[in-house]
DNA sequence: CATAAAAGTTGTCCTATGTCAACGTTTTAT
DNA sequence: ATAAAACGTTGACATAGGACAACTTTTATG
């Protein structure tokens, strides 16, 4: 139940079976159905989530209706709207799953006391908003000045498990382009 | 000299004058002309700058040897090239300042020292990149599906400072748009 | 397994915005 | 103070890609 997990903590930190023991202990496990809401528009954040198996979706409704994604998390990856998780204000935004899922939760609280009581926590914290930062900004650069092309080029490169596991309509929506300019493009390779 | 940075502080966490004290021993003071560049493509960012007055800019080169502006950084905000300052990698971006500026400058070495043995100034960090990463994320967001006149409202609620203190030039490589449409967008309002 | 619903593809057409160029204005350097 | 360069504005034109619709294929559901 935990091994992914653990194996992610191990990963990143020396760290005593005991205290990893801890941190789990804090983490409880859900089964999502596809297609699950974890996290309504104007709702507040109160979970983080670790993804044990399936996939965790971020999206929002443009004025016209029409569904937003703005990010993937993947098995092995942490997940939760996280402008509202940090200053607790109603999400701009939606948590869902696309698929069946495996998901380990943890609450608000419970994330930071361990972040303000285990070094080596507070640690993966500190990497998981460094990494996020960086993605967030390469995803910003790099779409800068790119056509529908480039786009889908970037997305092979950088993030080819969204065109395996992720319909067309979501990858086209999170990059920014329709889907019917995605499939034209994924046409001429 | 080091008032707006200490101010900075005190208003992110209780401290004592001595904690602050030794945190500021750690900055020195760099006068920068206009247009200076800081960091170059391809180098190793080594610093962090705390904008004492002035101001910084991040951009890159595009391959049609276009500059596209990334990020700008005024009075009492920290700024680098964070992706290389994290990972140690050769950055692919510039710093610049873009007005005569004051900068005090911190190191590499002195940022991660401070970050390890003063709690407050690790909250400063977190804090830092929590506001960076929503930051950024507001921005890829806010920008789905919007069109030039939507971003150039967007700008004007968010950062006003921009359209004030910043070439259209570079506003609008930040908001990925030609200076051209910039300027038809901003006489309809 | 059958039917319905959703997603993908492809055509036609249209619009927002990029490119380029000319010109005037502001800024910078000497 | 003056020349030179960079910037801003505006017009004419070209084009990537969006919208919509018809049709096909895939996926979900009883």
């Amino acid at each position: 139940m935990y091994e992914v997990l653990e194996n992610f903590i191990k990963n990143k930190s020396e760290i005593k079976p005991k205290t990893l023991q801890e941190i789990c202990s804090f983490f409880s496990l859900i089964h999502a159905e596809r297609g699950e809401i974890l996290l309504n528009y104007d709702e507040v954040s109160k979970h983080y989530y670790f993804i044990n198996k399936g996939c965790i979706r971020l999206f929002t409704n443009s004025k016209e209706g029409i569904e937003n994604s703005r990010y993937f998390a993947f098995e092995g990856n942490f997940a939760t709207a996280l402008p509202s998780f940090i200053d607790q204000q109603p999400a701009k935004e939606y948590l869902q799953t696309i698929e069946k899922s495996e998901l380990l939760c943890i609450s608000r609280t419970g994330f930071y006391h361990l972040v303000d009581t285990i070094p080596q926590f507070s640690k993966i914290y500190t990497e998981i908003l460094e990494l996020g930062f960086i993605m967030a900004q390469k995803r910003i650069y790099g779409f800068q000045g790119f056509d529908a092309l480039d786009k889908v080029r970037w997305i092979i490169k950088y993030q080819p498990k969204l065109l395996l596991n992720v319909s067309n309509k979501m990858v086209a929506s999170y990059l920014g382009i329709s889907p019917s300019t995605l499939s034209r493009v994924k046409s001429k390779l």
